[in-house]
RNA sequence: GGAGACGUCGCAUAGUCCGGCCUAGUGCACCACCCUGCUAAGGUGGAGGCCCCUUUUGGGGCCCGAGAGUUCGAAUCUCUCCGUCUCCGCCA
């Protein structure tokens, strides 16, 4: 939910975020209209209802035969407080449908349009030049039995897959990696709840436009999380939190469940596009006026886990109309691919500035001690899809795989991967 | 799965049977001030959240788990949902 004040008083700021996104600048006056719709169905009410309330006070302390003539007295006014009541939470209803449709506010400097016009901020690190053929993860995984895809298949169906032996084992060392790292900087690790229920999943602004990419168990009406972020965020909802010794910070890990609807055809091979895996997720509850420098310390932290893994990568600030309706800005890192030749997403961090803690509620004392909405970001630290990028960047010309070295203390030392 | 109990202003509780002096009382904790020669006791006052009107001051509405209903009027009666607890059964 944006901010309604800043709508009321600077509306051309909410259509040119809207009109950066490629999204509804109508939406904007509609939602004026029914901010001001329901403040006047609200003043008519509480009109009535005072009223209401002060003839109660006489019915109350009036004598007995005289009760019945004051009640046939206020009948009528009973009825048209009645119908005032229901106009008005009519109105709140619409206000909320209406300006909850409305995305976040863009930060400035985003860039404008759709998912090809993001902004390159910086590359690190070479992509390595192979004198052989280089194999893509699949061969590579199926050749040093890291993971089990027709199987996978079998049991599940398509996008599902087995990790095996030491692509098991690779897959923990990521996420232990990444969780030491995060302990390092403070923050508190947690395993969170993967079925969350509808409130939870609407107010953290999964259920727009992108439902249909969530799993849905109508038997129990709850919903598989895509990520952990949605329990993270749920989690201090209608809470007022105390941030005076600085931000609250959260390592969750979960498994992460995807339909990928509307996905068919891409990137059908291997691991790299799954309706299963696990990530291990970085979340924030900061003051706003913090937020864009802790998406910088977010950006920081990815860097160097994807530094310790040795990968080669860029990080893009991503244009608003490929921003998620609750982000305000995005940066992804994206590691190279070699047999794909490009870059391709690993990490993804999001400042959702006071959008979520405004839907679910959740707070925090300003200096002056009044309660306001309250920051988020998040940020990946760890997936399954790092294993692809791994694999295919550090293959070597006998088919097997080089360990980066702050990973081999998770794997018990070995330096290399070879078939077993 | 069966049976039952419960959900009140930070915490703990009263109020619910018999609807209206409940604008929800009390204790503890909290804040300010007073008194007090002192990490105590006592006194006075204050204090929550959401929203509407208002330049300030201030005025008003809503909040007794959530929602709906009955009623002139609901913390109190009815229904649905959510949650907690106890006992029994079943199960890894």
């Amino acid at each position: 939910m944006i901010d309604l004040q800043l709508l009321r008083e600077n509306p051309e700021i909410v259509r040119a975020s809207q009109r950066a996104r490629g999204e509804s600048e109508d939406l904007v006056d509609e939602a004026l209209a029914a901010d001001k719709a329901r403040r006047e169905a609200i003043g008519v009410f509480e009109k009535l209802r005072a009223e209401q309330n002060a003839f109660g006070k006489t019915v109350a302390s009036a004598p007995k035969d005289q009760k019945a003539a004051l009640v046939a007295q206020v009948q009528e006014l009973a009825a048209s407080v009645k119908v005032a009541d229901q106009a008005a939470k009519d109105a709140d209803a619409e206000l909320t449908r209406v300006a909850g449709s409305i995305q976040n506010i863009i930060i400035d400097g985003v860039p404008e349009g759709g998912e090809d016009d993001y902004r390159v901020l910086r590359e690190v690190g070479t992509p390595p030049e192979f004198d052989f053929e280089p194999l893509d993860h699949v061969d590579l995984g199926e050749n040093l039995k890291l993971f089990d895809l027709q199987r996978g298949v079998k049991v599940s169906g398509a996008r599902f897959y087995y990790l095996t032996g030491m692509g098991m084992r690779l897959e923990l060392a990521l996420m232990n990696l990444a969780l030491d790292q995060a302990l390092a900087e403070g923050f508190t690790p947690l395993i969170t709840p993967t079925l969350v229920r509808p409130e939870i999943m609407a107010g953290t602004g999964f259920l727009g436009a992108h439902a249909d990419e969530i799993y849905y168990l109508p038997a129990d009406d709850l919903y598989l999380t895509g990520t952990s972020e949605v329990a993270l965020a749920g989690m201090h909802a209608d809470e007022i939190l105390d941030i005076s010794g600085g931000p609250l910070r959260y390592a969750g890990w979960s498994t992460c469940y995807r339909r990928e609807a509307g996905s068919y055809g891409k990137d059908t091979k291997g691991i790299l596009r799954v309706h299963q895996f696990n990530k291990l997720e970085m979340f924030v509850y900061t003051d706003p006026a913090d937020a864009e420098a802790e998406h910088e310390r977010l950006v920081g932290w990815q860097e160097q886990m994807l530094a310790k893994v040795e990968l080669p990568y860029r990080v893009i600030d991503t244009a608003a109309g490929d921003l998620g309706s609750s982000a305000a800005r995005k940066f992804d890192c994206e590691a190279w691919v070699p047999t794909q030749g490009k870059y391709r997403e690993l990490t993804s961090t999001s400042n959702c500035t006071t959008y979520q803690g405004r839907r679910l509620s959740t707070r925090f004392r300003d200096a002056d001690g009044r309660p306001q909405a309250i920051a988020t970001l998040n940020g990946t630290l760890a997936t399954t899809r790092w294993i692809v990028a791994i694999l295919e960047n550090h293959q070597q010309a006998d088919g097997s795989v080089r360990v980066p070295e702050a990973l081999r203390p998770y794997l018990g030392g070995i330096d290399v991967i070879e078939a077993p």
